[in-house]
DNA sequence: TTCTTATGTAAAATATACTTGACATCCATT
DNA sequence: AATGGATGTCAAGTATATTTTACATAAGAA
């Protein structure tokens, strides 16, 4: 299943799959599999990914909140 | 740097390393390397931690509140 | 004392995260 | 039509997370 929460924070911050791999030092393609695949990357990964994007770990890994009431 | 964090969440449940190791299916050594290392776990890892011990990602694994005013 | 449980640590093997290089498609510009 | 940016994917290589086996110490119970 799709992580479309980094996906989505990405986006919103405009910014391409390239350019938040460069920010954090990982290749292109390791952004794509956490967004596309099921994958399981590194809490360090993680944490970086969380800090480009100004999100936290429960924000963008944490058990999807999608169907969740406000 | 140590995660106390993990420990101290594994010590209020009064569970064992080797028995939070079991639970999880990963060994014991695993889960100290995580309490005691500069040591950078897998994300499937820390969540099945996390759903273990009653705890977010943010609460065991994001940065450290230490020092957090309540 | 002796036995058991809990923990720390270390070296070698295995599994897998991440890289490198490459090719393909789609879409917006020129 | 052609160029460039963004993304998907794949195969092979490298780095490292995790296992396995083992030995050691400390503390509590029999």
């Amino acid at each position: 299943m799709k992580n479309l929460k980094v996906k989505l924070a990405r986006m919103e911050k405009d910014m391409s799959q390239t350019e938040l791999a460069r920010r954090i030092g990982v290749t292109r393609q390791t952004i794509g599999m956490v967004e596309s695949g099921d994958y399981n990357p590194t809490l360090n990964l993680c944490i970086q990914i969380c800090k480009e994007l100004g999100k936290t770990l429960n924000d963008l890994f944490w058990e999807d909140n999608d169907n969740e009431m406000v």
